[in-house]
DNA sequence: TCAAAATACTTGTCTAGACAAGTATTTTGA
DNA sequence: TCAAAATACTTGTCTAGACAAGTATTTTGA
């Protein structure tokens, strides 16, 4: 059975269209990624760390568009794997801030290096003008969808 | 602090736009298809099958690009919640075949028509162009991460 | 100024998904 | 023809994510 052809015509629906490739994208990522005991959404966070010294709960948030109680989840999984601490937030005492521990720090260059020359593989191959034009489509898409977050 | 210009230049990073673009999709899901007790994975299912009849695990997992494991508990949970049931494979003794129940045929014009209706409202304000080039683009991208899928 | 509302985070519960490992049936090929 | 390999599915375990509900602190505004 030609399964393609289905699902509201499968292959040519926007929203699956945008399913499998950000499917690929992911596990590309977690291929990348394997061997650091990090996960996709961390290095996220990990990157905003070597950005930004020390960020709260909320400001992950906002980035990884995730609740908090998704974050508030990740923060436990990554202090306990040493990646990252806490510590108070003098500005507000409902919340604290996540900061690198020294392996975190040092991580830095290693880990920054490898994600390019993993992804240098495929993205090397994108035509820049693909490069540029999907993303210009997709924020268009992402103003008819509207900036829903949940929580 | 000013988050949006970090992550390799997150507003700019073709992964996190996909990302981004990707969950805002899939959230509006979702939001549809609150009050059905279907998750967008699984109505991905029903409409495999009410467009073939019946399907295989094995014909869920290459439509749905998960793995069996995945696809094999997601069944589990359709069938508790009445929309489908499983019956034998003459052809090979080690599967079995997932169909409709009476209510999962039932719902198909209702539900159809409730998701149109409901993205219709997004879809309606994306140009036709967009929607062409962006599926055009994805493919593209698609092209370069190869087909990579777990297991 | 102080009660009510808002904000920041946590805990509980359920689904999805990645991946390792296991069982049962079917297919392959010497 | 029959042992080995492959295929189809399941079970276990851990992370991510949606959402309801709860606690603690801060902010608002009458």
């Amino acid at each position: 059975m030609d399964f393609g052809k289905t699902l509201f015509h499968l292959n040519s629906n926007l929203g699956y269209n945008l399913y499998r490739t950000y499917l690929l994208f992911h596990r590309e990522l977690i291929r990348a990624l394997k061997g650091y005991s990090v996960t996709p959404e961390q290095w996220q966070v990990l990157i905003m760390l070597w950005n930004h010294g020390s960020v709260t709960p909320t400001e992950i948030s906002r980035v990884t568009l995730q609740d908090l109680p998704s974050i508030s989840r990740m923060i436990v999984r990554m202090e306990r794997n040493g990646w990252i601490e806490k510590e108070g937030n003098e500005a507000d005492g409902r919340s604290f801030r996540v900061k690198l521990t020294q392996r975190g720090v040092e991580s830095k260059s290693e880990m920054m290096m490898s994600m390019e020359v993993h992804f240098a593989k495929f993205l090397k191959s994108v035509p820049a003008q693909t490069n540029y034009s999907i993303k210009q489509e997709l924020v268009k898409l992402r103003t008819m969808l509207g900036d829903y977050t949940p929580k």
